[in-house]
DNA sequence: GCATTGAATGTAATCGAATTCTGACCATTT
DNA sequence: AAATGGTCAGAATTCGATTACATTCAATGC
């Protein structure tokens, strides 16, 4: 094992000066530089992380906390922190939490322990109605879940925004009994519900929501029981991905055609929105860029943890595909 | 901060002790082990994990390299490896490479760095071709790809077994005439190549075959030209779901009825393959499965370094659905 | 010519736990 | 009563870096 003294050695140099270049401290000379450089090659030194760790009390190291690394969003998400920490020479710890608050809670311990940074957290729902960054040792910022009046950092989706325009959208097609699936056990879901609610209320219209449990099963048979409903809703809107999916599945048992019976509309713009047929209107987030947006939020707040909290909202976009084509009148 | 001899000082035992206790040595009488357990748990002490790793050498973390994460293969893998390392009291350090040798390179040389106990890789092509386990300082097990011959543990699908009844499957629905897109980069692709091509020949039946690059937009182009082409195949067999899902988007532009004028079935059982119309025949991978053998294979390795290596080679399941009828005589 | 400055560099303390060693203490055995 | 052996306190050492502090030496000011 090489280690720093041998570099110090080969240079000429004593052990501190070695460390001032590896750290490009500017209180060296180039002469110096240099031949520490020249060193560090032939030796092939790597420093000990451990070592270093321990001395500087710095473990670069952040810390990303999701339900679960298969939901698509957060597959994206985890892509851009990967990306933006490895080119800010930081490792990445994921824990999967599947919305289990008591994992949740072990794994904000096992973060501690690490002496992460900072973390990104997508918190459950009850984590998020008792959350205070105060509980915690190190910044967090959310991401995707949050609630008006939490004073913590965050990276969002506008979803009352995001919602409302889709309503509209379904509205300006001619659509008018629309009925609404939404994730009840989330913030997000209840947030997307009131866009839509207000959109319809903009418009006189009645509302039918349902709540459902963020599960395609479940999805799968509220969809059902609606669509054996009379009169049948002129058109079904769903408040993620997962519902859509379950609501598409129901669609495919019955005979009814999409969008003359049933035009159909959701959110988040997997690629199986765009195949199936007919293809699905979808509001899309832009995940990867919340991803970069939450780490590099977390960064500056580990830059200056005493400024003020911030919210950045990012717009959904709609794209608007045959599943929620012009009513004929 | 509260440290060991803390914990020892108020259990009124030596930093030795306490040590022991927490390591779980045998040498320690039960009224200590107690007085320990209780002043752990009143000052709420955490052992140092940079000063432990310095101390001791272990890193407690292993490594993950793939190519993209967003693959939702390798997301349930790492799904699978979180979940098995989390249990085992590991960490996981993930790398996506991007199929760039140069990517792949510094992912390796960052696990030297952290001294991981040991990586799960899918390497790239040119990685495996020169791939020799004596280059690393640590036991590295080979996930998805693999060439015959070399010298290392791996999880793999049994690939020319997959194709092979695939193709059986097709050609007992009365299809002949079939064109395989296959992905040339990788050894996988290949294998599932030779898979087909044997099962056409125990038939007699010709081959017409056509290596892609693994991209969306490739396998969009090539199977468009085929579907232009004169006689127009029986049917079309993609060597993985990057390249169904081009074949997809191409048949969507057609007026081809599937599986009428053309039948189609491929690999990877992704969500989506459900949802389309007609549904598609795949072979499905059992991924979870793969990812928790991969990090079994791994622990094995680390705890005897010296025992023979091994390939675990798991079956596909082959899923018949619509979009590969039998053809009407 | 001597004190002063300050940049460059060296020396040694330090981070917090693991581990080794010595010696004390007690209980059992012979 | 001496010998043996198990348990553990306490002190010292180690892991390999970072960094506070000390030192050197040339340049500058008066």
């Amino acid at each position: 094992m090489v280690q720093i003294k041998d570099v110090a050695k080969r240079a000429g140099v004593s052990v501190a000066s070695v460390s001032r270049v590896l750290a490009g401290l500017p209180v060296v000379s180039e002469p110096t530089r240099q031949k520490v450089l020249e060193a560090v090659k032939e030796l092939d030194y790597r420093p000990d992380l451990a070592a270093r760790r321990l001395r500087s009390r710095r473990s670069d190291t952040i810390g990303l906390i999701v339900s679960d690394i298969r939901n698509p969003f957060f597959t994206e998400v985890s892509r851009a922190v990967e990306d933006m920490a490895f080119s800010h020479q930081m490792r990445v710890i994921l824990c999967n939490t599947d919305e289990d608050p008591e994992k949740e809670a072990s794994c904000l311990e096992l973060m501690r322990d690490e002496k992460v940074h900072g973390v990104i957290l997508s918190p459950s729902s009850k984590l998020l109605s008792r959350y205070s960054p105060a509980d915690y040792s190190f910044p967090i910022v959310l991401v995707d879940r949050y609630e008006r009046g939490i004073k913590a950092d965050a990276v969002l989706l506008d979803n009352f925004d995001a919602a409302y325009r889709l309503t509209e959208h379904l509205v300006s097609n001619g659509h008018r009994r629309i009925a609404c699936l939404y994730g009840s056990a989330s913030a997000t879901g209840r947030q997307r519900l009131e866009g839509h609610k207000a959109a319809m209320a903009s418009h006189q219209l009645p509302v039918q929501v349902h709540g459902v449990p963020p599960m395609v099963h479940e999805a799968h048979e509220a969809a059902m029981s609606i669509l054996n409903q009379k009169p049948l809703p002129q058109a079904i809107l769903a408040s993620s991905g997962l519902i859509l999916l379950g609501i598409t599945e129901a669609l495919r048992e019955t005979k009814l055609r999409v969008p003359e019976d049933i035009a159909v509309a959701g959110f988040d713009n997997l690629p199986w929105t765009r195949l199936v047929e007919p293809s699905l209107t979808v509001i899309a987030q832009p995940t990867y860029e919340i991803g970069r947006e939450a780490i590099e939020l977390l960064l500056q707040r580990i830059a200056s943890p005493g400024s003020a909290v911030r919210q950045l909202v990012l717009q959904g976009e709609l794209i608007a595909r045959s599943s929620s084509a012009a009513r004929i009148v």
